[in-house]
DNA sequence: ACTATATTTCCATTATTCTAGAAATACCGT
DNA sequence: ACGGTATTTCTAGAATAATGGAAATATAGT
């Protein structure tokens, strides 16, 4: 599946700051562990506050999710979210392109 | 060659946006032709300055470039630059992946 | 119930981005 | 030089996003 154009804006605009770049990094470093909100305010050192709104668009853009594990709420990365902005990409860019133009068909 | 985190928030900042992400759209679909501004502006339907506006950011991030031809400006796609960015999103999302956690080593 | 830690929500402020009309600039043909 | 089309720059208002302190909520242990 590729994303359609409006919902691939979303998730880029989301993606397209530093700090949430930042925590969408983190947690693909983290991987299937996870990462705990607090681990993440350490690692940016910004205020909670101000990660929780960041964590809260990066969870409506559905790249990010979380789990309550005690007291602590994991986040995790949607990998899934993130190949499917790379398929929106490879597609806008090379597959009009080696049908009809014929640049860039191999990766250079 | 892997954009640095600052350059791929740019990156995506820029393109995070539904207009841009058009232009974008349509200038990859124009190719190595180009698209000269007034034909987007009749296609995407918005103010030649707000259209200025956009295409000057999409130059600034690198990603779109111009050539004046006669009475007309010619806009055209730097390939290489999304490609870049899917790269960029591509390691985010794979390379530690695969070695230390491996989660979505092959795409689903 | 009380305390401690973790995180969010509320709220207000500041900063940035978007938008677009009007004026300016660029190029071409005559 | 003038007139026409193409595009940008200037300018400013409106909309949106980012930020963070303080209060609220959630969970766990005692």
């Amino acid at each position: 599946m590729v994303l359609d154009i409006d919902t691939a804006a979303l998730l880029l605009d989301q993606l397209g700051n530093q700090t949430r770049l930042r925590i969408v990094r983190l947690l693909v470093r983290a991987g299937d562990t996870g990462c705990p909100v607090g681990d993440l305010q350490r690692a940016i050192d910004i205020p909670a506050s101000t990660l929780s709104h960041h964590l809260s668009h990066l969870r409506s853009a559905g790249v990010v999710w979380q789990e309550r594990q005690g007291t602590v709420l994991n986040c995790f990365i949607d990998f899934e979210m993130i190949s499917e902005l790379v398929d929106f990409l490879t597609a806008e860019c090379c597959a009009d392109m080696s049908a009809s133009k014929g640049r860039r068909a191999a990766t250079g």
